[in-house]
DNA sequence: ATGTCTGCAAAGATTTTGCAGCTGA
DNA sequence: TCAGCTGCAAAATCTTTGCAGACAT
């Protein structure tokens, strides 16, 4: 994990009057050890591995302050779970297109979409802010070769595909 | 509501060997008597109005059901709620855009937009299906005159500005 | 006739919260 | 010191589900 990701935190705590604690050190550490996107449960989860004692409240409430500090967003892959995505510090606006066939997902940076954004939004009368787009897309490797390859990869993680329940 | 609309449930429903009943009828009239996006709660409410008798389960099963047959999408406007887009059958492929402001909801379609999603999708070795963007911005308005004139209408009508709880 | 629907209430899943004790600044 | 933090369990939300009776085809 890179350590400016801990001093950001420790900026957006001291900024606000609070404190700077050993589970928030931790679950920060958890949440950016990889670049996947993860779920609350997930968090937990990593959490525990490095240390049992914390409680899921205290995940719970970590997440939303590293929303709030900016670290973390949410983001909706369609699958009915909030998940968190570490990757906007840097990608600050990149973007998710989700493979319908296999449920992997692919991030991508544009500058041409972001720069359509910014002049439709400010043909609406307003200054953009963040943008947010999914693009849900199928497979061209499945459809030319019948198969994909990230859909056996899925399959053996046991990954759900969409819907949860 | 356009008569078309009934129509379209009516084949999904032979399609997928379901039954017409009186309380999907009223259901669908309910979700498309209006333009704007309505939570799942809100659609009970419309109906409880046309009939009290309909339980809070059966417009719960309608909604999955409208959402299967492609009347209705889910879209997040980021205020934590799941909500319903009745519009995407009159503009298949409309954006979002959120005023931070006011909360107001723009919709807005652009062929550029879509073009060149579609051109990314492919360069990525994706076909397209379908997009989804929600762009969040501060209302210009706002600050060049010091206030937002839907920002008054919003708080006039009770309605949350972002967060829920 | 019979397979689908509905209403109800209970169950589920996820997230939040009240509180007492602990801890960082 | 003392306001903020944590863990726990209970509560709160929102949504789904099992079941028995009703209904559409």
């Amino acid at each position: 994990m890179d350590a400016g990701i801990q001093n950001q935190l420790d900026d957006f705590i001291r900024r606000m009057g609070l404190r700077r604690t050993g589970q928030r050190e931790i679950i920060l550490k958890a949440a950016f050890s990889h670049k996947e996107h993860f779920t609350a449960e997930d968090l937990l989860g990593r959490v525990r591995i490095i240390q049992a004692a914390i409680s899921r409240a205290t995940v719970y409430r970590t997440l939303a302050l590293m929303v709030e500090a900016g670290l973390l967003r949410e983001i909706d892959l369609g699958d009915e779970q909030t998940t968190y995505d570490p990757n906007f510090l840097d990608k600050p606006s990149h973007n998710h297109l989700v493979c319908i066939d296999c449920g992997r997902v692919v991030e991508f940076e544009d500058a041409h979409i972001d720069l359509l954004n910014d002049c439709v939004t400010r043909r609406l009368g307003f200054k953009p802010l963040r943008q947010t787009l999914k693009i849900e897309a199928n497979c061209e490797q499945l459809r030319l070769n019948g198969r994909c390859p990230n859909l056996i990869a899925t399959r053996l993680s046991g990954k759900r595909l969409r819907k949860k329940r």
